[in-house]
DNA sequence: AATTTATTGTTATTCTATTAACAATATTTG
DNA sequence: CAAATATTGTTAATAGAATAACAATAAATT
């Protein structure tokens, strides 16, 4: 009990690492290694190895010096502090490309976040499969999303139906909004929201790349 | 040229908003608007407007006392710290589920900034086009790069692939690089990499989910 | 057995980002 | 025309995140 209460304000970067430290932990255990020094792990992430023993110190583990980290134990104790015991629920609503492409890749990774259903508006899509999701009509989507108790609602859908499919799952008793839609959304203050854009992060890289481009020119012209 | 060279060093959450304000203020502007108060701005990103204000402090934009700001002013002068004049070309190589949804979401919506080619190794789409975007073989990549001065490349291949189609994007010669493979790649300093994780995300807004859950609990308990 | 080395764990410092505070002022109201 | 109001623009303060510094020490080397 010592520990467990303190999880809760782990940095918010920390917990977005803690997630990418368990990925490569678990295809370094794949490959048999039991054992991982954090100037490793640093490596694959492209951090400084002070920053993931300081993570690690957040967190309450140590490992062994000269031997680093043991592998297994420290995807454990992640899992102790991202998962719930009972694991959670999530769905897509919209099964146009991106939706589809998130089932495809979510599918079977994690036994503790699973996704267990689709929606969507397109009579062609409700009731058939996508990697083993079903997709349900979006009239449906209270009664699905109280029946299967999901919890996280993923959106995916066109720009302009964002807002209306972000008020159904607040309805429809949701805990947590993950939009990738570019429209910004307005929910309560009890459910947790992240929005993320790919068309900023684009446009992000396109500024940088701009930079080095206009180095470059004034350098040259010296 | 006083201000010019300053925009470099914007930090770096500035471009991501001032890329969101952009996007925010196109949509007021086709509403037939001509000024906006930073609180409106604040109001659609969730964020204050004390924020906004700083940011256009930053890159030296002026509104009015009582009207606010000028839409288009703004708009363009966003356009010049982000968008070059002559335009960036990207590709997305990996013609899945998630790079077409890519390739549909961005077209038309940049004329700055426009997706030009698309790569895969499956036979059955290469020669095809997808949202009028031509795909192109991978062995084709070095050679298509080239000739179209493709600046930004967008991976969206499957995980195993990833590092290889990152060293040959970086040898083609592009400057930025966006990977949306749970993957991490490495590249040489000069090449801008951003990247950006699905599961990562959904991770993180399942640790909150579970936290607001934990503590509902702990007060019924009280 | 002493010394060196490689590593962890933690505190202190610096850097980055956000928020607060408030002066300045044009516009509106009384 | 004076006072109140709503807004911008900027500096100061705070919070959050990353990095640096370094003590501790087990293992390896001499």
């Amino acid at each position: 009990m010592k520990q467990k209460n303190s999880f809760e304000d782990l940095p918010h970067k920390t917990i977005e690492r803690l997630s990418q430290y368990r990925r490569a932990l678990l295809i370094c255990l794949n490959k048999g290694k039991t054992h991982i020094f954090s100037h490793e792990i640093a490596k694959i992430q492209h951090i400084t190895p002070v920053q993931v023993r300081r993570d690690l110190m957040l967190i309450g583990y140590s490992g062994t010096l000269r031997k680093g980290y043991n592998i297994q134990e420290l995807i454990d104790l992640i899992g102790t502090i991202i998962d719930t015991e009972e694991g959670l629920k999530a769905t897509i609503v919209g099964m146009g490309n991106l939706g589809r492409a998130l089932i495809k890749y979510l599918s079977g990774k994690r036994h503790k976040l699973q996704i267990v259903a689709g929606f969507d508006t397109n009579p062609d899509k409700i009731g058939n499969k996508f990697s083993g999701i079903r997709c349900y009509s979006i009239d449906d989507l209270n009664k699905v999303v109280k029946e299967k108790n999901i919890t996280i609602g993923i959106i995916t859908v066109p720009e302009e139906n964002t807002i209306e499919i972000a008020d159904k799952l607040v309805e429809a008793g949701i805990k947590g909004i993950l939009n990738y839609t570019p429209k910004p959304v307005d929910v309560p203050e009890h459910v947790y929201l992240e929005e993320y854009d790919m068309i900023t992060t684009l446009e992000k890289v396109a500024f940088y790349v701009k930079q080095t481009d206009e180095q470059k020119k004034s350098k040259s012209k010296r």
